[in-house]
RNA sequence: CGGGGCGUAGCGCAGUCUGGUAGCGCGCCUGCUUUGGGAGCAGGAUGUCGGGAGUUCGAAUCUCUUCGCCCCGACCA
């Protein structure tokens, strides 16, 4: 028997997955259940997180041309009955606004009172009352095409959540697009997907899986969804990004018109696309370890964390000197555009402190005392490597090298991810070992992964599938090559391969 | 909405079966000693035992009633 691995957090992993990342997230201190139901409070090094993260794509949003703006949080709820296929997605799960005061009532408690003539919903989603708005915008084919964006929170009333993953209340960002002609408006659903791409890849550190969404599993009202699928270590599948070509649905009933050149009537193309504070879940599950999270150094709330170690006040003054100049040195450094964020923990204890920071997952922690100030150097340590792996290095190298670190563990991560999701991804024929794939040996293992396999295209077996496994069709991913095969479920014909696994 | 469970200190729990007036661990506060792998010792603060009603001399404990939350299903970024 080998000796007991002492981990930050419990249980581990492969102990509970879901347990694990409750604890997880708990003990980073990003993010905690609120007393109001399904709903969350994010704490200053989830938002810090959140903030970059929105800096960063707001950048690329407004590179392709697009625009911010706001609209209201309610929205009446005739609004929503102008898409047939949108109201029966989304009107199980509203919050709706049926009065506007409180009177005391018996026993002195608020009672609702001053009834709404037409009850407002607390928007899931804004396509309907943004249709309204481009509906007065647009009149000629010149004022085509109208490329918004809102930073906004949404409301979506589940019946279970999950903090980050699936919560009543989120943020999140919906652009909404109008075009003239159907192919500018595929185009840009295609290039917001694209754009979802680069940020999760490059900042977040997640490989995904592009791909169309069956018909099943489309945004209510849309033409046609694609997404980017990512693989979470429990190797389930998380959503986390969708861009929809909405065709002229949305238009239609949001009566989005204009005069084409030739003077025709016509209704606009119209696009919608988010991303939202899941992704935060997503890189939790990708990423973290059984000492907690591990933070991507691109969009890390904090790249660095200086923990000063002396024995008496003399000695404190000494290596908070030096600490600080560290600090300013390696402030006044660039990585990606941004400033090298450094926190120092002056904290009264001993390895408490560095726990704390691999927990929360900062990427680069250094220890400095007394024996390092002699030497020049500092005692550091890489949220990517092991926490007992801590090496001594010169200032100079650690405030030179500081930036190629950081890349260097972004990348490891990133190659990580790949190699992982790599492994856990398979071509399956046969339907039995389809089915025993997806059969977990032991209960509450982890098992399973991503499934490429033959599909007929048929909503039956699709269902079929669901019904057994809990298994759904994630995407059909656009590399997915042209070969002839036998669909998984019912042998009929296909012609190409579809990416199954169980979803969060 | 179906099936299960839980509400006791900031957090995690014991105590409930068998009624006797509140306990443990962590955290927090104070002091001293500590600090290079999760500090030690000493002292201290904190509870309408989810709410209401009832039984009883006496209720966290028994009865009734209500509210809230969590887990498992269906739904979902």
């Amino acid at each position: 028997m080998g000796k007991q691995v002492k981990t930050a957090i419990s249980p581990t992993r492969e102990e509970d997955y879901p347990m694990w990342y409750q604890e997880v997230v708990k003990a980073s201190e990003m993010a905690e259940k609120s007393s109001v139901r399904g709903c969350m409070v994010i704490r200053p090094w989830g938002y810090t997180l959140w903030e970059n993260m929105v800096a960063e794509l707001d950048e690329m949003f407004k590179d392709t041309g697009v625009k911010n703006a706001y609209f209201p949080l309610f929205i009446p709820l005739s609004y929503l009955e102008k898409e047939a296929e949108h109201v029966e997605g989304f009107a199980k799960e509203c919050a709706v606004v049926t009065h506007h005061k409180l009177e005391k009532g018996e026993g002195g408690k608020l009672v609702p009172a001053g009834e709404l003539a037409e009850p407002l919903i607390v928007r899931p989603t804004s396509e309907t009352i943004i249709g309204e708005s481009m509906s007065k915008w647009i009149s000629s084919y010149r004022d085509l095409p109208v490329l918004i964006n809102q930073w906004a929170n949404v409301v979506r009333w589940e019946m279970r959540t999950r903090i980050f993953l699936r919560t009543s209340e989120f943020l999140w960002q919906e652009g909404h697009t109008a075009h003239a002609t159907e192919e500018e408006a595929r185009n840009r659903t295609e290039q917001m997907l694209d754009v979802y791409t680069k940020f999760v890849e490059e900042n977040l550190a997640m490989p995904v899986v592009k791909g169309c969404k069956s018909e099943s599993e489309r945004f209510p009202g849309a033409v046609d969804t694609t997404c980017i699928e990512a693989m979470m270590q429990d190797r389930k599948a998380l959503q986390a990004g969708t861009s929809h070509f909405l065709g002229q649905n949305f238009a239609k009933g949001s009566d989005i018109r204009f005069q084409d050149a030739d003077g025709n009537e016509q209704f606009a193309w119209t696009t919608s696309w988010g991303v939202s504070t899941r992704m935060i879940g997503g890189m939790i599950m990708t990423h973290g370890d059984d000492d907690g999270v591990i933070m991507p150094p691109r969009v890390a709330p904090a790249h660095v964390v200086l923990i000063p170690i002396f024995r008496n006040d003399e000695e404190k003054e000494k290596v908070m000197a030096y600490v600080n100049g560290i600090a300013d040195e390696l402030h006044a450094l660039r990585y990606h555009d941004r400033k090298v964020v450094v926190e120092i923990d002056t904290r009264d204890s001993g390895g408490a402190r560095g726990w704390d920071w691999i927990k929360k997952g900062i990427p680069v922690r250094a220890e400095i005392g007394p024996k390092d100030m002699e030497k020049d150097s500092v005692f550091t340590g890489r949220r990517d490597h092991s926490p007992k792996e801590k090496v001594s290095i010169s200032r100079a190298d650690f405030i030179s090298g500081m930036t190629e670190m950081l890349d260097d563990i972004q990348n490891t991560l990133f190659e990580r991810a790949k190699a992982f999701k790599a492994a856990n991804t398979h071509e399956i024929d046969d339907k039995k070992k389809f089915y025993d794939f997806y059969t977990p040996k032991k209960e509450g293992t982890i098992h399973g992964g991503f499934v490429m396999a033959h599909w007929c295209g048929s909503r039956e077996c699709e269902a079929k599938i669901k019904e057994d496994l809990s298994v759904t069709i994630r995407c059909i991913p656009f590399n997915s090559k042209e070969e002839d095969g036998q669909c998984i479920c019912c042998n009929g014909k296909s012609g190409k391969r579809v990416l199954f696994a169980k979803a969060y």
